[in-house]
DNA sequence: GCCAACGTTGGC
DNA sequence: GCCAACGTTGGC
């Protein structure tokens, strides 16, 4: 049942702000602060024991630092309804929760961080979201095939 | 810090 | 329902 991983993802943050050496110190997570409707309708997809890339952005590089694991299903994210919280929606309704959070345990960080230019250069990730031009969202479904073969670039280069 | 890309909001 | 204005993301 929930030992069988379903699905994979790539999942987006700011390591100045939640990074994989916090998940790796706490253990687990709180993967909040979502404000996007496509991103959050894939976190509400996401099943325990769902494995995910860990990207960082706005980092230097930016690119997959490892791998994180689906701990909890989706719940509504608390910080929708704190005002004091940046990420406080005044539209979001008690009764019907707009945002979702799901947690998240550490599973692996790989000896070096695989830069979005290395993975932009792969011809065998042809077609990741996280590639493609334009692409924003912080939070995609990645195919098996695509995400063993970042795995398998993060553990042994390449 | 700049700015392209793109999502959301709101006037009409 | 259109679309301009605005806000955010995120690479560089």
């Amino acid at each position: 049942m929930g030992a069988l991983v379903s699905a994979f993802w790539l999942l987006k943050s700011e390591p100045d702000v939640y990074g994989l050496d916090e998940l790796e110190r706490a253990g687990e997570g709180v993967w909040e602060g979502v404000r996007n409707y496509q991103a959050r309708n894939f976190m509400r997809a996401m099943r325990t024991g769902d494995l995910f890339l860990f990207y960082h952005s706005n980092a230097k590089p930016s690119g997959v630092a490892g791998v994180g694991r689906i701990v909890r299903e989706a719940y509504p994210d608390p910080f929708q309804f704190d005002p004091k919280s940046k990420y406080y929606d005044p539209a979001s309704l008690a009764s019907d929760p707009r945002w979702s959070a799901v947690n998240v345990g550490f599973v692996e960080r790989f000896p070096r961080v695989i830069s979005l230019e290395e993975l932009k250069a792969h011809p065998g990730l042809v077609g990741m979201a996280v590639v493609q031009k334009g692409t924003r969202l912080s939070v995609t479904p990645v195919s098996a095939e695509h995400f063993e073969r970042v795995v398998a670039m993060g553990r042994f280069g390449g």
